[in-house]
RNA sequence: GGGUCGGUAGCUCAAUCGGUAGAGCAGCGCCCUUUUAAGGCGUUGGUUCCGGGUUCGAGUCCCGGCCGACCCA
């Protein structure tokens, strides 16, 4: 492609200039900072400035503090307290916080006209000498200071901060200046993807990238977004999976693989969904799904331990109170479904007729059971409700009923069960791990059936990819947002995704 | 998709039975040379989410819509 001609630059960037945000109709405290902002240009100052060089970071340059030092600091204005001849205001970063203070004496008089036209809000830079005021509290004595940013709206108020609900997720931004323990989950997030990445590097895995634009959808059992490429007249998927992807490289000798992908699915939205979501996909040649098993295990902990500095998660309200906790210790409990169905449904629940069952599940435990649910259906029902939804620590289910899982590899002694796990902790189902299915016939099989009439939907490729030879594996899907709510105690998977999907307000 | 709750000043929240929309913070003005949720005095600021209806009168009651939260499917 060839590159955009002068007139095309030019031409682009005037459209972006005009589709830029216009500012609303403004109010009052808007306009006030807009005259500032002439009246500092009017005095010959940018207000928007280029660059400058702190001794740090806030909490490196409280670190660095010593007393007659001088000292950079860059930050936000979060607080001013006006002396009438001496000021002192509140600095702030993503670290910290540290106090300014402004005299005449030290900056000059037309400085201080300068500084007038600060608001809270607003980025600057200051240079200054380190000193103890009377309580104790270290203060930088500004000695010069730069504009960097000029905030032309007002930040929400400092004590309670920004409380919307709605406008926490719209505006994520405000939400992380102004909240404390909202920034604390998005760095924990961050921890737990950079841990992730050096756990599994560490243990020789490959991360590997694979497509998220596919021409068939697969690896789950999920509606996908559609898409449409203009050049090749393509209609495209959004992946809602990286699986198929990822055996291909298992055939190709890739034997240690994981991706941290974003997958896509179009379905409902709820406190433990959003359309789109991380997930760590790992596969590795000539494990089974008791060897992942334990992988995992592994990995969780070490997360716990690096994010929580703890095996034992507390989660806490609004008021700081324990509402729950979450017990990481090792061993996790590894129990077949079948027998955790027995323990809350009846132990002779695999013995009953249908119809008892439906009777059992409506009545005992007032669950709505359709009546054109499979019997699988019925007892995954009772599973989700009675089990699922009441563990807290971790729980790896095994052995699960075929129908389930159709697409893994079966027991080989017994072939109505798969060889797969499932995860659970806080209510929610972690991880899904596998000993995954080599065979391409019986795969080129499971994948007719679920396809039914929509032939279209199988994969060929794929399966080309496995009549090669795949090896035997195990593998394994984390939700990294859900692993990321139960280290963090977040409520709603919104809490842990820094933009979550809202309907544009009009 | 259904149910419940919510949307009031830039932000956090009040507003009794339907009777003149308020406070704190922020802002603005004045005072104060070590304050720290600084303080004191004064003061500006409203399409009460949107559109209808009932009523002498609606933030409040009714209907419809938008957005969100929670629960259910």
């Amino acid at each position: 492609m060839a590159k955009p001609t002068f007139f095309q630059a030019v031409h682009f960037s005037a459209a972006l200039y005009i589709r830029s945000p216009k500012m609303d109709e403004e109010n009052e405290l808007v306009a006030l900072r807009r005259q500032k902002l002439d009246a500092l240009r009017a005095k010959g100052v940018e207000p928007f400035g280029t660059g400058f060089e702190p001794s740090g970071s806030i909490a490196e340059v409280r670190e660095k503090f010593q007393e007659e030092a001088a000292l950079r600091a860059a930050g936000r204005i979060t607080a001013h307290r006006d002396m009438g001849k001496s000021h002192f205001l509140d600095l702030r970063d993503a670290t910290g916080r540290i106090q300014i203070y402004i005299h005449a004496k030290e900056i000059g008089a037309d400085q201080v006209d300068l500084f007038r036209l600060l608001d809270i809000g607003d980025l600057i830079g200051v240079e200054g000498t380190c000193f103890l005021t009377k309580s104790g509290e270290p203060t930088l004595k500004v000695r010069t200071f730069q504009v960097l940013a000029k905030a032309l709206r007002p930040l929400p108020e400092k004590w309670h901060g920004l409380q919307d609900v709605e406008a926490r997720y719209r505006q994520r931004y405000l939400d992380l200046l102004t909240n404390e323990r909202s920034r604390a989950v998005f760095e924990k997030r961050i921890a737990i993807v950079r841990e992730t990445r050096r756990f599994f590097e560490e243990r020789g895995f490959l991360e590997v990238e694979t497509p998220i634009l596919q021409t068939i959808a697969g690896g789950a059992a999920a509606e996908p977004f559609s898409t449409h490429h203009k050049a090749l007249g393509l209609d495209l998927y959004l992946r809602i999976a990286p699986e198929l992807y990822l055996k291909r490289l298992l055939v190709g000798g890739f034997n240690k693989v994981f991706e941290i992908s974003r997958n896509f699915r179009n379905e409902g939205i709820s406190r433990k969904h959003n359309p789109e979501f991380t997930m760590l996909e790992v596969y590795w040649a000539y494990a089974n799904f008791e060897k992942i098993a334990n992988l995992i295990e592994e990995l969780i902990c070490h997360l716990a331990q690096v994010v929580c500095g703890s095996l034992q998660i507390e989660h806490r309200d609004a008021e700081d109170k324990i509402t729950r906790m979450v017990n990481l210790k090792r061993p996790w409990r590894r129990a077949r479904y079948h027998d955790l169905v027995r323990e809350v449904a009846g132990a002779d629940w695999f013995d009953l007729t249908s119809e008892q069952r439906r009777e059992r599940a409506t009545h005992q435990f007032k669950l709505e059971i359709l009546p054109q649910l499979a019997d699988f259906e019925v007892t995954q029902h009772v599973f989700e409700k009675m089990i699922e939804e009441k563990t807290i620590d971790p729980l790896f289910v095994t052995h699960c009923p075929k129908e389930l899982v159709p697409l893994a590899r079966q027991n080989s002694e017994d072939k109505s069960l798969v060889d797969v796990f499932e995860l659970i902790i806080n209510g929610s189902e972690i991880a899904p791990g596998y000993t995954e299915l080599n065979d391409p016939l019986v795969q080129r099989q499971r994948l007719l059936e679920q396809a039914g009439e929509e032939t279209q939907k199988i994969d060929e490729e794929f399966l080309l990819a496995l009549e090669y030879g795949m090896p035997p594996a195990g593998g394994v899907g984390v939700g990294i947002d859900r692993l990321t709510m139960l280290l963090t105690g977040a409520e709603s998977i919104r809490d842990v995704i820094l933009f979550p999907l809202l309907k544009p307000k009009k």
